[in-house]
DNA sequence: GCTATGTGCAACTCTGGAGATGCATAAGGG
DNA sequence: CCCTTATGCATCTCCAGAGTTGCACATAGC
């Protein structure tokens, strides 16, 4: 996973919103009109930042009669949390190196 | 590591010249100045990147003569790859949970 | 001391995205 | 069959942030 790969998944992580939203999801399946009742903000709102949230594979649309609920999903956030942590533990072992070499003077 | 904590990490995470800066310094420890005669943008606004990534811990500045050089830093993104992976895995023990109940019917 | 170069600060433009509103459409429930 | 409710689509406003330019300041090198 690239860094051109993992910038939508955190431009949609990057909104206070889409937190809200995915912690009422958090909790059990939701529509956006529901969602709409609990949060201070518009339908078509909490319906846009679904897209969003879709479109990285974050959640997914279940119908369900005539309303369409969406469910979470964590595997794309375990995935996503993998790759940084193996950039974090890249850049920290360069310093460790650097610090080693530094030492062996 | 609180959702309200996180966002502020993934704006930064976000953009995708942060993301070019941050690949830089992760060969080696640079200016402002530097990284303006790699990378297409002003001096000035990758001073305004580095502000912002040093404000989420991303990197810290050290003072070299007249100069100030940036380094990144692993710690955060660690961190936050943990609170990321254990988010992904409570939505997911939630969805089997209930697909459990839904067998065991 | 003078000059080069590296930083810091301020103001400006401009685009993307968040949010709202209005309307059209579709599908249950009586 | 009608009414209610949920969704979809288009348009508009507004603001944060990315980027630029210009200038002032500080400091290493000669």
């Amino acid at each position: 996973m690239s860094a051109a790969t993992l910038a939508p998944m955190f431009a949609a992580l990057a909104d206070e919103t889409r937190w809200s939203i995915l912690t009422a999801l958090g909790e059990g399946d939701a529509s956006a009109s529901a969602l709409a009742q609990t949060l201070p903000v518009s339908r078509q709102a909490i319906a846009k930042h679904l897209a969003v949230l879709q479109e990285v594979g974050l959640v997914e649309p279940l119908r369900v009669g005539r309303e369409v609920r969406f469910r979470v999903i964590g595997a794309e956030l375990s995935a996503t949390a993998a790759a940084l942590d193996e950039i974090g533990r890249t850049w920290d072992r360069r310093l460790a190196a650097i610090k080693e070499i530094a030492e062996g003077l």
